[in-house]
DNA sequence: CTGTTAGCGCCTTCAT
DNA sequence: ATGAAGGCGCTAACAG
C-alpha cells in the first residue's frame, strides 16, 4: 500500500506538502496540488485510518449503540442504521456497531477508552438509561436517539410522539369521534422501558381530556392470538370506541379489525402514528411517519457537534405531521 | 488517557515489558505481571487503537457491507448484525457498517485502502455480485454471507435454501398431497436478484420432479392487495393446491388463507421455509427456521480465518431442519 | 508557497 | 526474565 511518502515522491515535494493537500490547511500553488492530486489517484493512495488517528487527528468513526435485547422489538433498527450510516458517510464517517456486547456501557467505555471512535449515537434509550451518566462521566461526545427522562446535558433528538398522539386524537375529535380507542407499544416495548411507548399514551391522555373525549388504552403484543382477543375486548367494551388510534406498526390490526366484521372507516376510523411507509394496506390509512431521515439526519449532526467540542445540551423534538388518508370518517350512528 | 508509559511508569517496569503482559509474547514473572495488571486497572488502561493498527497489528475490526438498497426488503438484516456483531466481540472484533455508501464497491475499496478493516464480511449477495470479484482484486480477506453464482475462491456460507424447499415438499408429499403451491420471496428481492429467491424454488422444483407432484410457483408481495389477488388466483387454479410451502416470512399470509375460507391444515397444509420465529401465529406452522445464530457464527469464523491467511475457500452450506408444527395434514378428499 | 523534523502510542528486534 | 530503541504513517510546528 501506497504512503504518504509514495505520494510525495512521485509528486516530486515533501510529505508534508501532500498531507497540506489533503487536509487544506494551507494554500497550495494550484500547480502543486494537481501534481499532487494526480500522484494520489495513480497510487490510489489512501491515509492509513489508524496513522492519522494515532496523530490526533479524527478516527471519523461514530460509534452506535444499541442495547442486545432491542433487536428483537424493533424491527425499525435496521432503518435507523442504514439512514444513520448515510448521514454519517455524507460527512465522512463511519459507523461502528456496538451490539453484541452483554453489557453496553462497558461497550462504551471500551470504545472510547481505545479510541476507537470520536463519539457516539445511542438508540433505543430506556427512560433512566444507564448509558447517559456513562456517556457524562466519560465526556465522551455523543447525541441521544430518543429522549430519556434525564438526559443530563446531553443533546438528543426524537420524533414527537406525545404530539403525534394528540394530534391524531384531536383529528378523531374534530370528525365527531367520542369514544377512541389508543392502541400503544407492545408489551415488550414496555417493559423494556423504551422511552417513546408511555410518551405517546400520555400525549394522547392530555388531549383526549382536553377535547373531551373518552379514551380506551390497551397494548400491543406480537403474539397475534393475544393482540386478537385484546381487540375483542375493546371492540367489545361500552360505550365501544368508533376509532382507534395504532401506534407504530401492528400491521396485523387492520386485519384484525376487518376479521372482527368492521370495516374502515365506515365501522371504525383509524389513524396510525410513527408509523412505517405501508405497503402492505389495502386503503390509505390516516398516519403520521415515522420522520426516520431527519431523525437520523439530525443525530449525526448533534453527534458531530459534541464531537466539534461544543458541549450543547442542544434537543431537535420533530414535529409530527399528519397525512389524511382515507381511513377517518364520521362516527357511525348507534343503532 | 493513560498510555503504555504511564502503565509502565506506575508498575516499576519497562514500557515493553507492559506490551508484552499485554500480548502474552513472552513469559512474565507472577510478580511483575501482577503489578503491571494492576497499574492497568488502576488507570484503566486501554491500548490506543490507532497506534496498534499502524505498528502493523490487526485493527480488531470487521467491515460488515451491505447494499443501501436491501435494508428496504430484508427486515431480518438487523437480527443478523446483532447476532454478527455479538459472534465478533466473541472473538475481540468490533463491526463497521458498510451500508450508507451509494457504491458498494468504492466503499470496500476505502475501508481496505485506508485499513479501517482488517477484513468484510458481505450480506445480501446478488447472483453476480460485483463486491466478488472486487475483494478478490483487492486481496481483502472476506466471507461471504450468502451463495453467489462464483464465489471466485472466497469463503462462503449460507442456509441451504434448496436443501429446505426440497424437503418441505419431500414432507408434504409423503403426506399425500401431489398438488403443491411455492409461494416464494417477494418481487423485490427477486428483482434486486438476491441469489437465496431462485434457489429456493429451484429446490422446491426439483423435488417435485423427483417425487412425481406438480408445483404451483408464485412469488411473494409486500402489497396486500397484491398477496391477496395472487393467493386467490392459486387457490383458484385447477386442480388446485392442497398445501402450501411458504419460503421467509410472509406473514399476512396464513390469515389471507384463513381469510379466503381455509383453514389449516383441513383444507390446506402449509410448511413454512426461511422461516423466523413466530410470535404471530395461532397455530405451530411446520417450518424449518433460518438458523441465524449458526450462519453469523460461520460467517465470522470464515473471515477471521481469511485474516489469518488460509486463503480458503471453504464453504459451509447449513442444513435445513425441519420442525412439524400441527400445520401439515392429508388433503381433503375432492368433493 | 514549500520543506524539514519531531513525535503521537505501540510492538518487536536486539541486547542483557 | 526484562530493558532500550527504532519505526509504523501521518500532521503540525518551525524554518525558509
Amino acid at each position: 500500500m501506497a504512503t504518504i511518502a509514495d505520494v510525495a515522491r512521485r509528486a516530486g515535494v515533501a510529505p508534508s506538502t501532500v498531507s497540506y493537500v489533503l487536509t487544506n490547511r494551507r494554500s497550495i500553488s494550484p500547480a502543486t496540488r494537481e501534481a499532487v492530486e494526480k500522484a494520489i489517484r495513480d497510487l490510489d493512495y489512501r491515509p492509513h485510518a489508524g496513522a492519522r488517528s494515532l496523530r490526533g487527528a479524527r478516527t471519523r468513526v461514530l460509534a452506535l449503540s444499541e442495547p442486545r435485547d432491542a433487536g428483537r422489538y424493533q424491527s425499525i433498527g435496521w432503518r435507523f442504521v442504514h439512514h444513520l450510516s448515510s448521514a454519517a458517510r455524507a460527512h465522512d464517517y463511519d459507523l461502528l456497531l456496538l451490539t453484541g456486547e452483554d453489557n453496553v456501557v462497558d461497550n462504551l467505555r471500551r470504545v472510547a477508552g481505545s479510541r476507537l471512535a470520536d463519539g457516539a449515537m445511542v438508540m433505543s434509550l430506556h427512560t433512566d438509561d444507564p448509558r447517559v451518566p456513562a456517556l457524562r462521566e466519560l465526556r465522551f461526545p455523543a447525541a441521544l436517539i430518543g429522549k430519556p427522562r434525564n438526559a443530563m446535558g446531553l443533546p438528543w433528538c426524537d420524533f414527537d410522539f406525545a404530539g403525534a398522539a394528540a394530534l391524531a386524537v384531536r383529528e378523531l375529535a374534530r370528525a365527531g369521534h367520542r369514544q377512541i380507542a389508543f392502541v400503544g407499544s407492545s408489551d415488550g416495548e414496555f417493559q423494556l422501558g423504551l422511552n417513546y411507548a408511555p410518551r405517546a399514551v400520555a400525549g394522547a391522555r392530555v388531549e383526549a381530556k382536553a377535547a373531551g373525549v373518552h379514551l380506551h388504552v390497551i397494548r400491543s403484543s406480537r403474539s397475534h392470538r393475544t393482540m386478537v382477543r385484546r381487540t375483542r375486548a375493546l371492540l367489545a367494551s361500552d360505550p365501544a370506541p368508533t376509532a382507534v388510534i395504532i401506534h407504530y406498526d401492528v400491521p396485523a390490526l387492520p386485519s384484525i379489525l376487518r376479521g372482527e366484521g368492521y370495516s374502515i372507516p365506515e365501522d371504525l376510523s383509524v389513524v396510525v402514528i410513527a408509523a412505517t411507509p405501508d405497503l402492505s394496506s389495502e386503503l390509505p390509512l390516516a398516519r403520521s411517519e415515522l420522520p426516520v431521515e431527519e431523525m437520523t439526519r439530525n443525530a449525526v449532526e448533534l453527534a458531530l457537534a459534541a464531537i466539534e467540542g461544543d458541549p450543547s445540551d442542544e434537543h431537535r423534538l420533530i414535529p409530527a405531521r399528519l397525512t389524511k388518508g382515507q381511513s377517518i370518517a364520521p362516527p357511525r350512528r348507534r343503532s
